[in-house]
DNA sequence: AAAAAACGTTAGCCTTCGCTAACTACGTTA
DNA sequence: TAACGTAGTTAGCGAAGGCTAACGTTTTTT
């Protein structure tokens, strides 16, 4: 029923993906993610039976209204915490690795503040 | 051998109780986290064998320098971000559960990058 | 002294989420 | 056509880290 910190990144990877191409499979998300076929597998079928995302008779992955709701929320967070670590003087790959993790730890609260403070702090 | 986000909970509980009281036994560590008996008694053990706390004969709790080092380390990432999160606007008790959180997934990088923010911001 | 409470441990269960091994089902290629 | 490659699934393992039930010591009450 509910989603854990992995089921968002996977949802967050097949959002990722599918805005470079179309057709997004279950091996491609193993590919970028690192995990091998058999933990795609079940991750996608607990997101299907969850009603995050549909599985086409190809194989092709999309992700449904509430799914991609999570995944827009993820990949936000993402960017924008990436944005301000490295505003602050982080590198990008840890401000990257850093921004992944902390995504799906904070509230909103906390994430509208961040982000309000960002926008101010770029003036 | 390696410590988890679990463990490092543990030490910076015994650490924030250390300084309440100079006796600290597993039950108080328990209801502090909210965890019962058992669970308290195997992370105990763990933490001991891997030098993280001894354990006297009276069941008292003390951390070695390896685990206050990481307590140390911990409660300063939770009270600097609980800290910089209400300079953001946020409430109290969400500053403080989500920098519970947000202090065992940052690298130390970003938090140096945040804590010295957090000294020019309040400037 | 007997009963009760408090504390810790042991045994064993459950969930999440990685993994490998091995299988199936299609396509493609030789 | 036969062999190989690719994608996905099933079965089952392992680590982390919660939990309850039940038990043994102590310590405290009655």
């Amino acid at each position: 029923m509910s989603l854990y910190e992995s089921g968002q990144m996977y949802l967050e990877t097949i959002y990722v993906l599918s805005k470079e191409k179309s057709f997004v499979r279950s091996i491609d998300v193993g590919e970028h993610m690192g995990y091998s076929k058999p933990s795609v597998s079940r991750a996608v079928s607990t997101l299907k039976s969850d009603g995050y995302i549909t599985v086409d008779e190809n194989g092709g992955l999309k992700l449904t209204e509430k799914g991609l709701e999570v995944a827009e929320a993820m990949y936000e967070r993402h960017t924008i915490l990436t944005r301000i670590l490295m505003e602050l003087g982080v590198d990008e790959e840890t401000a990257a690795e850093d921004a992944c993790r902390m995504e799906h730890v904070i509230s909103d609260a906390s994430f509208a503040a961040i982000k309000a403070h960002l926008e101010k702090y770029k003036k």
